[in-house]
DNA sequence: GAGCACTGC
């Protein structure tokens, strides 16, 4: 296991570089680059944990109706925190209703005994195992913050003579920033001091990207877990809290794993980095099966008197509040699940009561759109005592005005909403009104190929867990029915739970993560589910190409300044070879990574010809023919450039506004950082500046600089009229979405790699050949 | 000339 938080204790190997010329050595390991530039296509090797199925939750779980319309007008200070237990005490009738309602979750049966199990020294983890409805993650934190562990402390570090204050606050991580921001403003309510403007002082607050309320006498903190990650870059001991609460760790995030492994190190270091002040961690997961999770923590070193046996991580069990769903399978596998879903929708049409809307739980768009057009058929010939049929798709892509039909109730009477969703309403969002759910059983899932450096984004079965999750969403009213696609023995065959996102993506970004933080064996840090040593091998060679890493697998300031950027590693790249005298492009990489990382395509899709035609003279204004990065720069110069109406200019041309302005808003962070990391030394003009054109030498000083971060995503035309990928040699087709669809060029730069139907490249530009031996050979 | 689940710094 690895040693403390830096892993200080640990000297990095230093080997003199004796491999072979087509090898490296970084970090001590001796990785062949054939394998990296030319893999040879073999069956990925990577294993799941299974853990037990159980309902997922819902975050942030609805309020009780009473307690929505609570409006809190107390706006009393932060009280003393010298009591333990209890609650907050009402202040008046209204907070009397709040702590009413809160008493009346199921948690609240728990609260001593979530309390005690943190008392107890030595007894740092416990884990809480809460259904949806069961309040945790509103009232746990509420239990804690007055707890006498909890007191800020005022200590001295080893070896030095500085005072400094340790714990004080306790943080709780979400997945999502609408959960942390949400919950933030619940909890506030309860707690008495609600959030707010002009409220300087409070209980509660919440960091996210973009919006940080954290008032004075903050005791409980919500962040997402990426903000979490990145404070723990400054402070690798978390020294401003008393305790995490990490809630929300079934859905396997990323981060999240990183999180608990950063954790793991805290908890089984010397404390000496946090002045012997412990850290208590609080595990919350929607699923019954917390066998990986206790696993996981069980190793720590025994404290104090114990003894060795003593199993450190408490774990503890709490009910949910959940309508009973009756589920109902398919008695034979299906031929055709199309036909077989819509049968069973006309089906629960004709024989199910109002009210009791249907969600339909289908793969993408395109099965979505056809089921819509033959449910809507279906529709028009029923008989009059039939109710009516609405239809609402639902789905990333759909535009917001769209999406919205599916949670407003129909408008007319005696007619049946029909929701055909993505797994969109999986976790993402709740549809009111249901009763009925079918499941077809699948779901896209994109997945890293590693040896291909390519991700598929492909439909597949669904594990148990997620066809409870879907199951669960009949219930939220009342009493429902789910029924699959599929058979109890199909069912049956279901892995328990779906691959946690660490063994799904590319780990280039979470190994540079824990470089960052002086983890210098990554494949000694301590993970729940640890990618295949292949996966960790070309993420360290990614990063060393990239000049994140030394030779010997050390972190290079380059790659410390990367992992300091909100933007993927690569980009980072970008922005550092922008700042360089040859290139002096770093305004114009802004503005395109912003257009890129804010969010899916900002270019809507253009369906109806009509469409095409309408904006398709508008958009060839801002189109270049260098190719789709260059048309990014153009939008965000024109579009900035628009100071009168940005909303109706986005409209015109079928952009997203919505990413758009979340694109500024990346921009803005990205120039401001910039500054401080001083790429750039002065203060950019502000907006609006007037249009002018990029001119062509301009444009290939641009794409060369991203080619520092994107080399070996690249493709040369071959003889036949396909591109050949300098990685692999595999034929690889230009997406449709790219301006250069069609083009035939000397060779090509691309951001992205996708396999669906076949291989696309997708984010392209028009390069030349010479460009990649260059890029490929420049090191820093 | 094809079509793509979701989230986060």
């Amino acid at each position: 296991m690895a040693a403390s938080g830096s892993n200080a204790g640990q000297p990095a190997k230093r080997r003199k570089k004796q491999q072979p010329a087509n090898a490296i050595t970084i970090g001590g390991r001796t990785i062949s680059l054939e394998a990296y530039l030319d893999p040879t296509p073999k069956p990925a090797k990577i294993t799941a944990t299974p853990a037990e199925p159980a309902p997922a939750a819902q975050k942030p779980e609805d309020p009780a109706p009473t307690e929505r319309r609570e409006k809190t007008t107390t706006t009393s200070r932060p009280e003393k925190h010298g009591r333990r237990g209890g609650p907050a005490p009402a202040r008046n009738t209204e907070d009397a209703g709040l702590l009413k309602t809160r008493r009346a979750l199921p948690i609240w049966q728990h609260r001593s005994e979530i309390q005690a199990a943190l008392r107890k020294p030595g007894n740092n983890v416990v884990v809480l195992a809460g259904e949806t409805g069961s309040g945790k993650s509103t009232q746990v934190p509420q239990f804690l913050y007055q707890e006498s562990w909890c007191r800020r402390q005022t200590v001295k570090l080893p070896g030095s003579r500085d005072e400094l204050a340790v714990g004080g606050t306790i943080a709780i991580t979400q997945p999502r920033r609408v959960a942390a921001t949400t919950l933030a403003h619940r909890v506030s309510r309860e707690a008495g001091t609600p959030l707010g403007r002009g409220k300087p002082d409070g209980l509660v607050g919440y960091s996210v990207r973009f919006d940080h309320q954290v008032p004075r006498g903050t005791k409980i903190k919500f962040l997402t877990e990426g903000t979490l990650l990145q404070e723990l870059l400054r402070d690798p001991y978390l020294r401003q809290y008393s305790a995490i609460i990490v809630d929300e760790i079934h859905e396997r995030s990323l981060d999240v794993d990183l999180l608990v492994g950063f954790l793991k190190q805290i908890l089984t270091g010397d404390l000496s980095g946090r002045g012997g002040v412990p850290l208590k961690v609080i595990i919350m997961s929607a699923t019954a099966d917390v066998d990986a999770i206790r696993g996981f923590f069980k190793d720590l070193p025994a404290k104090d008197n114990e003894d060795e046996d003593t199993d450190h991580v408490q774990v503890l069990r709490i009910k949910g509040r959940q309508y009973p769903v009756e589920v109902v399978h398919e008695p034979r596998p299906v031929p055709d699940i199309q036909d077989a879903l819509l049968k069973r929708i006309f089906k629960i049409h004709l024989e199910e009561p109002l009210p009791g809307d249907i969600l339909a739980f289908l793969t993408g768009q395109e099965e979505i759109e056809s089921a819509q057009k033959l449910i809507e058929e279906y529709a028009t010939t029923t008989a009059s005592n039939v109710p009516k049929i609405k239809v609402c798709p639902l789905y990333g892509q759909l535009s917001t005005a769209g999406q919205r039909e599916a949670f407003l109730p129909v408008k007319t009477a005696f007619t049946r909403k029909i929701v055909l969703a993505t797994n969109i309403a999986e976790t993402s969002v709740t549809v009111p009104g249901v009763r009925y759910v079918v499941d077809c059983g699948k779901a896209k899932v994109k997945k890293y190929r590693p040896r291909l450096g390519m991700e598929s984004l492909l439909a597949s079965v669904i594990s148990k867990s997620s066809a409870l999750q879907r199951t669960g969403r009949a219930g939220r009213e009342g009493p429902g029915k789910c029924f699959r696609l599929y058979t109890d023995s199909t069912f049956e065959t279901f892995q328990d739970s779906d691959l946690p996102e660490i063994l799904r993506n590319d780990v280039l970004g979470a190994v540079l993560t824990m470089k960052a933080r002086g983890i210098q064996d990554v494949l000694a840090f301590p993970l729940m589910d640890t990618p295949g040593t292949e996966s960790i091998e070309k993420a360290l060679l990614h990063l060393h190409y990239l000049g994140a890493l030394t030779d010997d697998g050390a972190i290079t300031p380059a790659g410390e300044t990367m992992a300091r950027f909100p933007i993927p590693a690569p980009f980072g790249a970008v922005m550092l070879a922008a700042a360089r005298p040859e290139f002096d492009c770093v305004m114009e990489a802004i503005d395109i990574i912003s257009c890129i990382t804010s969010g899916e395509d900002i270019f809507l899709q253009l369906q109806s010809e009509e469409a095409q035609e309408e904006v398709g003279e508008l958009r060839r204004e801002i189109q270049r023919r260098e190719g789709d990065v260059m048309t990014y720069l153009t939008t965000m110069q024109r579009y900035t450039a628009e100071n009168a109406d940005r909303v109706g200019w986005c409209r015109q041309r079928r952009i997203n506004a919505r990413n758009m302005r979340q694109a500024l808003n990346i921009r803005k962070q990205l120039r401001a950082m910039s500054l401080k990391e001083k790429l750039i030394s002065e203060t950019p003009p502000q907006d609006p500046q007037p249009f002018t054109p990029v001119d062509p030498e301009r444009a290939d000083v641009i794409l060369k600089c991203f080619m520092r971060g994107f080399a070996m995503k690249t493709a040369m035309l071959a003889p036949d009229g396909s591109y050949a990928t300098i990685q692999g040699k595999h034929a690889v087709a230009i997406h449709p979405a790219s301006v250069l669809h069609g083009q035939k060029k000397e060779a090509i730069m691309f951001l992205e790699h996708v396999f669906t139907n076949k291989n696309y490249a997708k984010k392209v530009s028009a390069i030349r050949a010479n460009w990649i031996v260059e890029a490929m050979e420049s090191r820093y």
